[in-house]
RNA sequence: GGGGCUAUAGCCAAGUGGUAAGGCAAGGGACUGCAACUCCCUCAGCGCCGGUUCAAAUCCGGCUAGCCCCUCCA
C-alpha cells in the first residue's frame, strides 16, 4: 500500500512499525458547534483510509480524540443559527454543550457510514496524562515556566519545521494583532503546554496542576491520548491540512522530546472542501451541515459519493450543481445494482472475482485512488460476467466505499403478496390493452410507496425512499 | 512577506514519457401502449511560453490564474 506522507512529501510504501496492528491516530472534532460538511470530508477520508488498510490485509487500531477543552470559552462565534446555539449556551454548561455537539458529530458520521474509531476519548478526561508529560518535559529541559505558564522550547525539537516545510525566520508572528504576542516566550514560536495565566481568563474548564490551577495547551491532548492508547510508536497520524502547522508540528516536537526517539512515521492530511468563496468555515458564511443537506432532501451518502469521486489530497469545490450530479450518478448506480440483484443469473466465477477484486484493491493501495475504485465498480456493472459474481464484488467493494450499494428491502409477506397480486392484475390488464386499468394499478402501487419498472426480463419493483 | 497545492471537454475526474480512463450533462438510435429504467453510438489533445527527448498532459525553466497555510480551524 502506497501513501503520500506529508513528512517526506512523497508517496511511499506503507510499512507499519510492527506486524501486530497499524496504530492510527486521527484528530477529532472540537465540539462547541456543529460539524460542517467540510469537516466531515476529512472524516470520510480517514474512514476510507482505515477501511482500505483493512482491505489490504492490515489490522488497524484507531484512536480519535474529542476536543472538549481549550476552545469552549471566549468563542466569538459568528456562525449561523445563533438562536439555538445561544439558547443552548444560556441554559447549559460547557460540559453539556460538549456532549451535545459530540453526539451530533457521531450521528453525522453514522449517516455517512463512517465507522466509529475503536477508541474515542475526551481530551478533558486525561488531564493527569498531560501533567505527566509536561512534568517530564520540564525535567529534561524541553520546557520552561514563564509568567505562570509552561511553554515548550522549540529549539529542543530535532527538526521543528520538518513537517511544515516552513522556515523559522520567515514566519509572521502575531502580526495580525501584536497585542496578543506573548512576550513571556523565549522564542515566538514556542507554544503553551499548560496555562495558569493567559489571555483567556474566562476559561471555564480548569484543573489543579503542579504549576497552579489552569488548563492544558491545545496540542498536548493529542500527544497524551496517542501515547496512552497507541504506545510509543505511532504508524499513521491524520488530520486536515490546516493542522500541519502548528498543531502537528507541535505534537511531533513535544512527543519526541518526551519519548527521546522518533514517534510517528506517516503523516497523512486531507484537503479542504471549498465553496465558491473559498474555504468552508463559519466566518466565510458557507457553513453547511449534513442536517441542512438532509432537510433539502439529499441523502448523506450522496455526499459521501461526491467525496469519493475526487481525491482526498485535492481541494474539492462544493456546489449544489456538483452535489446534484453526484446524486444522479449514485442513484443510477443503485438502480443498476438493483437490477443485478433481482436477476442473480449465472454461476459465481472465482477468476472474474479475483480479477476485479485485485484491481479495486490496487486502486485503494495507490494512495487511496477512490476515483479509480469507483471506475472499477462501473466496469464491473458493465462487464458481461455473471450477476452472482457481480454481486459478490459489489459487496466486497462496499466494505470500503460504504455506500449501501446493496440495499436492504423490508418487504413483509403481506406487502409482498399484495404487490404480486397487483402486478398479476396489471399484466392481465395490459394483455387486454386496458391501459387505463394498468396505469391505475401502477398509481395505486406508487401511493403505497412501490415504484415499478417494466424491463425486458419482466416487471421489477422497489420501495421509494 | 514566506511556505505549499492546483490548473485535463459544459461539469466532476483518471492519467506521472509512447498516439487522452470513467461518470454526469448533451445529441442520435434501440426497446416501450405510456412512464421510468436499460442498452448501443457520438462528443477534448491536456492554462500560456520556451526547453529536453525519436516521443511530453506527463520531465526542466519561466509566466498566468486560483486556492490553502503562516491565527482557533477538518
Amino acid at each position: 500500500m502506497n501513501l503520500y506522507n506529508t513528512l517526506t512529501k512523497k508517496i511511499e510504501p506503507f510499512i507499519p512499525h510492527d506486524n501486530e496492528s497499524v496504530k492510527m491516530y486521527t484528530c477529532g472534532p472540537t465540539v462547541y458547534y456543529f460539524a460542517h460538511i467540510g469537516n466531515l470530508r476529512t472524516y470520510i477520508f480517514e474512514d476510507v483510509l482505515e477501511k482500505s488498510l483493512i482491505y489490504n490485509d492490515f489490522k488497524v487500531k484507531r484512536v480519535m480524540n474529542i476536543t472538549d477543552v481549550g476552545h469552549m470559552a471566549n468563542d466569538s462565534d459568528t456562525g449561523e443559527d445563533k438562536m439555538s446555539t445561544g439558547a443552548l449556551r444560556e441554559h447549559k454548561t460547557v460540559w453539556e454543550i460538549a456532549d451535545f455537539y459530540s453526539e451530533s458529530f457521531f450521528k453525522d458520521n453514522a449517516k455517512l457510514n463512517n465507522k466509529r474509531p475503536e477508541i474515542v476519548e475526551k481530551a478533558s478526561a486525561h488531564i493527569d496524562d498531560y501533567i505527566k508529560i509536561v512534568t517530564k518535559l520540564l525535567e529534561n529541559k524541553s520546557a520552561y515556566i514563564a509568567d505562570g505558564n509552561v511553554y515548550f522550547d522549540i529549539t529542543k525539537a530535532s527538526d521543528y519545521y520538518a513537517l511544515s516545510g516552513k522556515k523559522a525566520d520567515e514566519l509572521k508572528i502575531g502580526v495580525r494583532d501584536t497585542v496578543t504576542e506573548d512576550f513571556a516566550k523565549k522564542n515566538p514560536a514556542d507554544f503553551g503546554l499548560w496555562f495558569t495565566n493567559s489571555k483567556f481568563l474566562n476559561q471555564l474548564m480548569q484543573w489543579d496542576s503542579p504549576w497552579g490551577r489552569g488548563y492544558p495547551g491545545w496540542h498536548i491532548e493529542c500527544t497524551g491520548l496517542a501515547l496512552k492508547y497507541l504506545g510509543e510508536y505511532l504508524d499513521i497520524h491524520c488530520g486536515g491540512v490546516d493542522n500541519i502547522f502548528p498543531h502537528h508540528s507541535n505534537e511531533i516536537a513535544q512527543s519526541e522530546a518526551y519519548l527521546g526517539h522518533k514517534w510517528c512515521g506517516y503523516w497523512i492530511h486531507g484537503e479542504h472542501l471549498n465553496d465558491i468563496n473559498g474555504k468552508m468555515s463559519k466566518s466565510s458564511g458557507g457553513f453547511l451541515t449534513l442536517s441542512l443537506l438532509e432537510e433539502k432532501g439529499y441523502n448523506p451518502l450522496a455526499y459521501r459519493f461526491l467525496c469519493l469521486q475526487s481525491h482526498y489530497r485535492k481541494q474539492l469545490m462544493f456546489s449544489y450543481d456538483v452535489l446534484d450530479s453526484a446524486v444522479v450518478t449514485y442513484n443510477k448506480v443503485l438502480g443498476k445494482i438493483k437490477m443485478i440483484k433481482d436477476n442473480p443469473n449465472g454461476d459465481f466465477n472465482q477468476l472474474d472475482f479475483d480479477k476485479y477484486h485485485q484491481i479495486f484493491k490496487e486502486a485503494l493501495a495507490d494512495d487511496l485512488n477512490t476515483s479509480n475504485a469507483l471506475t472499477t465498480l462501473y466496469n464491473v456493472l458493465k462487464d458481461s460476467i455473471s450477476n452472482k459474481t457481480k454481486l459478490e464484488l459489489i459487496k466486497s467493494f462496499d466494505l470500503v466505499l460504504s455506500l449501501n450499494l446493496i440495499q436492504e428491502e423490508n418487504f413483509n409477506d403481506e406487502l409482498l403478496s399484495y404487490i404480486k397480486d397487483a402486478l398479476k392484475k396489471r399484466d392481465i390488464a395490459k394483455n387486454n390493452k386496458d391501459y387505463a386499468l394498468s396505469d391505475q394499478i401502477r398509481d395505486q402501487l406508487k401511493d403505497k410507496g412501490i415504484l415499478i419498472k417494466d424491463t425486458k426480463d419482466g416487471t421489477i419493483y422497489e420501495l421509494i425512499k
